[in-house]
RNA sequence: GGUGGAGUGGCCGAGAGGCGAGGCAACGGACUGCAAAUCCGUGUACACGGGUUCAAAUCCCGUCUCCACCUCCA
């Protein structure tokens, strides 16, 4: 079987031809660097990132774009408020963005470009524009130049609109523009802007629109056709129509398939920094681990909408600890083999039709399942191909504990696990004694002693074996 | 006003004409000194009202409720 996806444009379960043969190239919107990233903005990178697992697993040679919109009106709001200079700003908010990726497992993108490293490639893509009659320079003289919405009939096809039912139509601040509807491509520099906040021009200083940066990077880094365009379903309008209407009205064929990922919410209500109800990256991860984060944004399907809240992350991290107690158990015992495990045969399907994790999920707790009644049975061929199964599937979802993607945050772990584990076992082996005098009311103190300290301690018929309290 | 989407058992969350995804929680059992973990078992779920059909959570008609976008929001 071959990959699935659903195509926003067309709004239907296609198959992923790709442009070249055993490659696909994806572009998804990247973050304006404002602010800190909420779980909102994550599940996007952890949706992406899984995409790009499976169709890296799957053979195909994947190329991902991710920009960085470093300029923008809110960034200069508010590094004004802040008294830093924007770009400050900016890279501060750059950086927390890497973290969040990496606390996530997630691959940094193949390019990451930032829009203020590609003027260039934004005014060329302007003047194509204008000398093609779809741009032209505000008639106000503020030095924006606008896309002319009505030269391209096109327009609203990606999202369904007609212009003539939008109600920017009749209500917008009409500026320079000849059309409220048309969009700013370049925004001339205005009075009270940081100097610095602004590149020279054919049509005077100013900086570039948001929605002509993506399509500039696009193309440069991707060519002027690529295959997928990925971003949050709230960009879908207007700043995937446009990109494409601007796109196309330059010549350019731009993307092949459009995907969105449904929104996070809370109580109901879309996630965001205006709404005063984001729950950020950087908060949510002190508070659980960081795979169990990964996997309540990993385990409901793309296009569903996810509610967030405490008790959600409570039960993934259950729902983690379950998976990690099956790795936990079988690894020490599991004959080793060299060689890559293939996942089942359902895990791929559920995979190929439209990133199907829900599918995938439930295709893995049964494999842990089964893997568990091995153990229990003692064989170790059966539950040694359980362990591989479900590490490769888990590889896939990102979720796999030895995946490198975690080895930053772990690392501290690792050198004090030694020493845990020391003064651990003695404490084991005291109670073990204790057991075996039958004093239970010794053994117990032991045992809750650790626990107070939030160590588990679970019995086995090879001895008592200790874990971190999750 | 326009365009999309959603309402599923105690909870999260799949599915999209027939045989109850999966997980979490709960309860019973096995195992255990007791636990934990694990396994086995336990659920008459599909917003409401009609209709089509041998069969509807799934299709059709109507109603209600909620969400997103139409503002440079992942």
């Amino acid at each position: 079987m071959s990959f699935h996806l659903y195509d926003s444009a067309t709004r239907a379960v296609t198959e992923l031809k790709p442009l070249v043969s055993g490659e696909v190239s994806i572009y998804h919107c990247g973050l304006t660097v404002q602010a800190a990233p909420h779980l909102g903005h994550i599940r996007k990178e952890v949706v992406f990132d899984v995409l790009r697992r499976w169709l890296t697993f799957s053979g195909y040679q994947v190329s991902v774009v991710a920009n960085v919109t470093d300029i923008d009106d809110k960034i200069l709001a508010k590094s004004a408020e802040a008294g830093v200079p924007w770009y400050a700003h900016a890279y501060r908010f750059e950086r927390e963005l890497h973290d969040a990726y990496a606390a996530l497992g997630c691959i940094p993108p193949t390019y990451e470009p930032r829009a203020t490293g590609h003027i260039p490639e934004m005014l060329e893509l302007i003047g194509t524009l204008i000398e093609r009659g779809h741009a032209y320079v505000a008639t106000d003289g503020s030095g924006d130049v606008y896309f002319e919405v009505t030269s391209w009939p096109e327009y609203g096809r990606l999202s369904g609109q007609r212009v003539d039912e939008m109600e920017a139509a009749t209500d917008a601040d009409p500026r320079g523009k000849r059309d409220p509807r048309d969009f700013a491509l370049w925004k001339g520099h205005k009075v009270g802007e940081p100097e610095t906040a602004a590149w020279p021009s054919p049509w005077g200083r100013g900086r570039p629109g948001w929605h002509l940066e993506c399509s500039a990077m696009a193309g440069k880094y991707l060519g002027d056709a690529f295959d997928i365009h990925g971003g949050g379903l709230d960009l879908r309008f207007p700043h995937h129509e446009n990109e494409l209407a601007q796109s196309n009205a330059a010549g350019r064929p731009f993307a092949r398939y459009w995907m969105h990922n449904a929104l996070v919410t809370t109580a109901g209500e879309k996630m965001s920094k205006s709404m005063g109800n984001s729950a950020l990256v950087s908060e949510v991860t002190k508070r659980f681990p960081a795979r169990a984060v990964r996997l309540y944004l990993v385990a409901p399907h793309y296009r569903s909408t996810v509610e967030f809240s405490d008790s959600s992350l409570t039960e993934a991290t259950a729902q983690l600890a379950r998976l990690d107690s099956f790795l936990d158990r079988a690894r020490p015992v599991v004959p080793v083999e060299v060689g890559v495990a293939a996942p089942p045969a359902a895990f791929a399907a559920a995979m190929d039709d439209d990133l199907g994790t829900p599918a995938a999920m439930a295709v893995l707790f049964g494999v842990v399942r089964d893997g568990n009644v091995a153990l229990e049975k003692g064989d170790l061929a059966a539950a040694g191909d359980a362990y591989r199964a479900a590490k490769a599937m888990l590889g896939v979802l990102g979720l796999d504990p030895d995946d490198p993607t975690w080895a930053g945050a772990a690392s501290a772990d690792h050198q004090l696990r030694p020493v845990v584990d020391g003064l651990v076992s003695a404490l084991l082996s005291q109670r073990q004694g204790a057991r075996a005098r039958k004093d239970f009311a010794a053994a117990d103190a032991i045992r809750d002693q650790l626990k107070e300290l939030g160590l588990k301690v679970e019995d086995t018929p090879s001895g008592a074996r200790w874990s971190l309290e999750k």
